[in-house]
RNA sequence: GGUCCCAUCGUCUAGUGGCCUAGGACAUCACCCUCUCAAGGUGGAGGCACGGGUUCAAAUCCCGUUGGGACUGCCA
């Protein structure tokens, strides 16, 4: 006895959507569970829509994300002949129909009132293939069909109110529901797991599925269904790719680490025994269960996956922070260059060397890797970046400020141990001698190095710094606030 | 409009008739720690949509109401 077999089946229309990720994710955990197959289809049969570059960006973001099938990646528009074989077979045996009909002649024809949908003018029409002719499926009027749902029980549906569903276009192309369905029948699938959007044509696949075998030698057992919940934006509403912000890649773009990505993810619509949200993959492949999945849509909400990321960066070890961040300091995706004009103190460009040693006083302090530039920059730049309104209440509007930085340039340019510690000590008793906090004495030199009021531990960047570069931007601070 | 789905703190959820005075996490507030900012610690505020049943007992089961959502294409 052979585990189950899932699906995912993506169309390449454009990037890839947070759905899609947790849609897929769902799938492969259930396989990875159940020991069963994980299969990769992609579903490019819109001609109008899918685009050859959106495939690669399907596969990116699927090997960011981890999720590796062990069938495919196959693609839909192979199954071509399939289709053919499907629809003429559907068609000997009487399950289909041609229809002429324009949406126009539908509608006109519509009384008020009547069931949504096409009316069957054509079913007993006799019609045979034309350019102008779709393939309908006749589906049954009476009975009702269920869908066997693990999430949601049985759901049913009355056959009287489905309509005939186009299955052919008059152009030959075969739509999804029966591409989709003679796929999924071709591959065996046991468990269709997608999204709770498609729960409305479940019954028409059931429909298909039985012609199918009906129709054909083969008898393959319908498959379970699993649909999830939806994802959606503060309005309830389903995520929308044109107003939300709902690409992978975007997320992977502002230095979220995929398995924190994976680990929101997972949360959404589910949840792991006990209290701890904070779960490596394989404890959510070893308690992962579609039946425990939630009934209700889900709020996919930035600010608990930033959190959740930043617990996994906070747990990376000194070197795998480094090397995770190494892409955002790259020169080439900063833009750090040294300026034009020589400034009076040593030039300042990026060193992977100066940037090992200060990592790690960022690492706690970013929430996404994305943050990490702003936070080291002021090591990189010829001169800091500053906030003007933090530099003029510290320096420029406080003579105590200006006298500490003063009394900083006299001290720091005598001492011959250039340590934090040091360093520090220093400061807390220019702050003695003036009679102010610590807290208060660091912020104007802090303010004339970083630029900022807020940042990496003071003294030791002041230790990787150097010398000569702190002195001279106490200076500069001085020089300036004149 | 029709069909279907859904309903526990602002958000994600635990809860499967008594263990619930409803637990956790994010966010939020206060305090502590502290060279800033974070991180961390402690504590607070905050929820079973409503109405009927069933039952000795209901967040949990049933019905209804209200509210939200999805679908309703010769797209997937």
């Amino acid at each position: 006895m052979s585990g189950p077999r899932v699906r995912f089946c993506p169309s390449p229309t454009g990037f890839f959507h947070v759905g899609s990720a947790r849609t897929a994710l769902f799938n492969w955990l259930f396989a990875r569970q159940q020991d069963g197959v994980f299969i990769l289809r992609i579903e490019d049969t819109d001609e109008t829509r899918d685009r050859e570059e959106y495939v690669e960006v399907i596969y990116e973001a699927m090997a960011w994300l981890g999720l590796s099938p062990d069938e495919g990646p196959t693609r839909q528009s192979d199954n071509f002949a399939a289709h053919q074989v499907a629809a003429n077979a559907l068609l000997e045996h009487g399950f289909l129909y041609y229809c002429d009909c324009t949406p126009a002649e539908i509608e006109a024809r519509k009384a008020p009132g009547a069931p949504p949908g096409y009316d069957g003018f054509c079913r007993d029409r006799g019609l045979s293939r034309s350019a102008t002719t779709a393939l309908r499926f006749r589906t049954p009027r009476e009975g009702v069909t269920v869908v066997h749902d693990l999430i949601r029980g049985d759901v049913e549906f009355a056959n009287n109110l489905i309509d005939d569903f186009v299955v052919v276009r008059s152009s030959g192309g075969v739509l999804y529901a029966l591409a989709n369905s003679a796929d999924d029948r071709n591959d065996r699938v046991t468990h269709v797991v997608r999204g709770e959007e498609h729960l409305a044509n479940a019954p028409k696949q059931i429909m298909l599925w039985e012609a199918m075998n009906a129709s054909s030698d083969d008898e393959v057992p319908i498959p379970l269904f699993a649909h999830l919940p939806l994802l959606v934006n503060e309005q309830r509403k389903k995520l929308s790719k044109r107003r939300d912000p709902v690409s992978t890649e975007l997320y992977r773009n502002e230095g979220y680490l995929s398995s924190a990505f994976v680990n929101y993810l997972a949360l959404l619509g589910w949840s792991p025994r006990g209290d701890e949200e904070i779960v490596p993959l394989s404890t959510l492949i070893a308690q992962f269960r579609l039946e425990d999945v939630s009934h209700s849509p889900a709020f996919f909400d930035v600010k608990k996956l930033r959190h959740t990321n930043g617990e996994y960066l906070r747990a990376l070890s000194p070197g795998e922070f480094l090397a995770a961040s190494a892409p955002w300091v790259d020169p080439w995706h900063t833009n750090w260059q040294p300026s034009d004009r020589e400034p009076s103190w040593q030039k300042h460009q990026f060193s992977p060397e100066l940037f090992a040693e200060v990592a790690p006083l960022v690492q706690e302090r970013v929430a996404v890797l994305g943050e990490v530039p702003a936070m080291v920059e002021f090591f990189f730049l010829d001169e800091p970046r500053y906030d003007e309104a933090a530099f003029a209440k510290v320096i420029t509007n406080d003579p105590v400020g200006q006298a500490i930085l003063d009394g900083a340039i006299a001290r720091y340019e005598v001492l011959d141990d250039w340590h934090a510690p040091v360093l520090h000590d220093v400061v807390q008793q220019l702050g003695d001698e003036h009679g102010i906090a610590l807290r208060k004495a660091q912020a104007p030199i802090r303010c004339a190095i970083t630029g900022s009021l807020i940042g990496p531990p003071l003294f030791e960047s002041l230790h990787y710094l150097g010398r000569a570069t702190t002195l001279a931007r106490l200076r500069l601070a001085l020089a300036r606030s004149a």
